[in-house]
DNA sequence: TCCATGTGTCGAGACTAATCGACATATTAG
DNA sequence: CTAATATGTCGATTAGTCTCGACACATGGA
C-alpha cells in the first residue's frame, strides 16, 4: 500500500459522520445500503453525505453500485485488511519482534469458533 | 477505544510529514528520537515540527521524554494495536466470519520465528 | 550570571475541508 | 412525455489546518 492511499483513508476516516458511515457500512455488510438511507440514519442532508461517500469512495474504503434508482453502498473488506496491514507493516518490515505482540492481541479477537474473546482490544 | 480517540490518531496520521515520522519513530524503537533530529529527518523547521510531535502526541500516537536539553520522542507500540483492534472491532462485533479472515491475512506478517512472511500485507 | 543549545508557543497568512441551498442528472411509473 | 424519486454537482460561506518567523522557556557549561 502507498503512503498517498493510506494518507487518503485516513483522512476520510477522521471526520465523525464518515466513520460512523463506514462503520454502519461494516454493520451492514454484504448488503450494503442505499445512499439515501445512509443519509437519513446520520441525520444528514443528502447532498452532504454525497460529498462523504465520494469522499470515502475516492479513499477505497467503500464501494457503490447502481440498483435501479438506488445506489448501493458497500464497505470494502479488503480496505480494512489493507489499511491495518499498513499500520503493523513498517515494525514487521526489520523488527517482527516488537510487531508479533501486536498481532497476538489481535487475533483472540475474531476467534475461529469459540466466543469468549472479547478481552483484548474488542472493545 | 473511543471513536474521538480514533479520530484524532486519523487524523494525525492523515498528513504526509506526521506519518513519515511516526514511521521513523517505529523504526527508532524502543530508543526513540530527539526532536532536532526528527527535525533534520524531515527537513523541517523545528517549530513546525514540535507542532507535528503535539499533534501526535496528543493523538497518543507517540509520547515526549526530557533528556537534559533534548527532548526523546518514541512510538507508542499499544497505539498500533488499539487503532488497529479499533478497525476490526466493529466487524468482530456481531460477524466473527467476516473479521476472521482479516486476520488470518495478517498473522503471517509477524512470524513467531520463521522469515518467509512477507507475502501478505507486509509490502 | 551569561551565553549557547534545544524546544515550545504565539500569531498571521495561505491553503484546504465541511456544509448546504439550488440546480442538474438518471431512473422508473403512468 | 411528464412527473416523481434518488442521487450527484456547483458555488458560496464558514471553519479548520499547515506553515513559519519571532519570541519565550528550559537546560547545561563557562
Amino acid at each position: 500500500m502507498e503512503s498517498e492511499q493510506a494518507i487518503l483513508a485516513f483522512a476520510a476516516l477522521a471526520q465523525p459522520t464518515r466513520l460512523n458511515v463506514f462503520r454502519l457500512l461494516m454493520e451492514h455488510e454484504p448488503d450494503g445500503l442505499p445512499a439515501g438511507e445512509i443519509a437519513r440514519h446520520m441525520a444528514a442532508p443528502h447532498n452532504t453525505m454525497s460529498t462523504h461517500l465520494a469522499i470515502l469512495t475516492r479513499a477505497g474504503l467503500i464501494e457503490a453500485e447502481r440498483q435501479s434508482r438506488s445506489i448501493i453502498y458497500r464497505a470494502k473488506l479488503d480496505a480494512v485488511r489493507t489499511l491495518t496491514g499498513f499500520l503493523v507493516k513498517d515494525c514487521c518490515g526489520g523488527r517482527p519482534e516488537i510487531c508479533a505482540p501486536l498481532i497476538a492481541d489481535l487475533a483472540p479477537c475474531c476467534p475461529p469458533n469459540k466466543s469468549a474473546a472479547k478481552e483484548t482490544v474488542c472493545d
